[in-house]
DNA sequence: TGTACATCAGTGAACGCGCGTTCACTGATGTAC
DNA sequence: TGTACATCAGTGAACGCGCGTTCACTGATGTAC
């Protein structure tokens, strides 16, 4: 059994990354201390460090397996064959919406979770925010088969910013924010609003 | 002059806030630290603790300051009587983009500075907010002359919050914002089809 | 106007705490013969 | 199969640093008489 040593370091890896996501749940990602992680995990304080680089590796594999959830509950909710591009639309905004309560917490810390200043996040990181553009290009691709590939990405990116925003703004708690029990019909509203403006290709202002 | 010890205490408040102001343009409210603020401001670290409570509440008076600043510029940016609806909102987002590029990290501080956990902000704090809301209200009830009151204030924020998440993502620098050098067009784009999307006032989801 | 006293803004060294990270040590696991 | 040795995951006390806040002290400003 040659690979039992690397099987527990996984399994310990599994365990710390479990335990960050559940402090995280309990006390959002700016109340995420070093101890608590281990403690949760049945683990001592120096055995993170040889599991991961350090804490806010750690937290970014979270963020990776968050973002990777977000992404398949996206891909699921996509409606079948005979939807039209508003519907695919509402579906995808609904399950963000969704997703973004459900999971709170976990949600915020993949936008509040920032490098100190000078590192920079590792690629396969990076890359794995992908999948929240892309899966808004087909139905806008119907909405505006005008645009080219490229103009496409950038208006996938605007539209997927905007939604976000009314999520963020709700879910923070902010002043400016739309209360809770309103978000669902107004993304609901901002989508709608968004895909039927969109059909009207009229001059755009500075494109 | 028996004013002369009031208007001391006010000349140092007001030299600490633009310690804050300058400090947070340079390093960011997440760099912002007491002994760099005194430091600039030409006092001593204590006498921080005399003109104001603590490092947050003079935090929350430069930010308060931001965004007064912000709804000047809103205000100043809204066309004359002749203007349509879209027009009106196409101005107030563009003075936003304008307002936020160049004040960036002062406009972060105003979404990312947060009170320790249990203390809340005061009334005067977040009644200041209510600006960013209130000069959305006009236009769009031109555009939606059948929502009642309740609905257009509610609305109002959602439109606010779709733009702020664009420029938001963009801002910040996060991987799926939209490229700096197309947040204006972008945001046009957005405010485009919102405004005419939102004149087809066709079934609403979930309304 | 002058003197004695009270007040309080201003000072900055010291406090205190939180918390990520290190490191010398241990003991279990795997390897060589 | 058994024994000696090497490796390395696991340990947690200690380190180190940053930084907001306090507090005993000072001296300038204002007040009373």
């Amino acid at each position: 059994m040659g690979n039992n040593r690397e099987e527990r370091r996984e399994d310990l890896r599994a365990r710390l990354m479990a335990a960050v996501e559940d402090q995280i749940m309990q006390h959002g990602i700016a109340g995420l201390k070093a101890r608590a992680v281990t403690a949760q995990a049945g683990c001592a304080l120096g055995a993170l460090y040889n599991a991961f680089d350090d804490l806010d590796m750690l937290v970014m594999h979270v963020n990776a397996r968050t973002l990777a959830r977000l992404g398949e509950a996206l891909k699921a909710a996509l409606p079948g064959q005979g939807a039209t591009a508003e519907e695919m639309m509402q579906a995808l905004a609904g399950a963000y919406v969704d997703f973004a309560c459900a999971n709170r917490p976990l949600w915020i810390a993949l936008f509040e979770h920032r490098l100190p200043a000078g590192r920079d996040a590792p690629d396969w990181y990076r890359d794995n925010h992908a999948v929240l553009i892309e899966v808004v290009v087909p139905p806008l691709r119907r909405l505006r088969p005008d645009l080219d590939d490229q103009a496409l990405a950038l208006r996938a990116r605007t539209t997927f910013a905007a939604v976000h925003g009314v999520v963020l703004l709700a879910l923070q708690g902010r002043f400016v924010g739309v209360p809770l029990s309103d978000l669902r019909a107004e993304v609901g509203a901002l989508v709608s609003a968004m895909t039927r403006g969109a059909h009207l290709a009229g001059p755009e202002h500075g494109v």
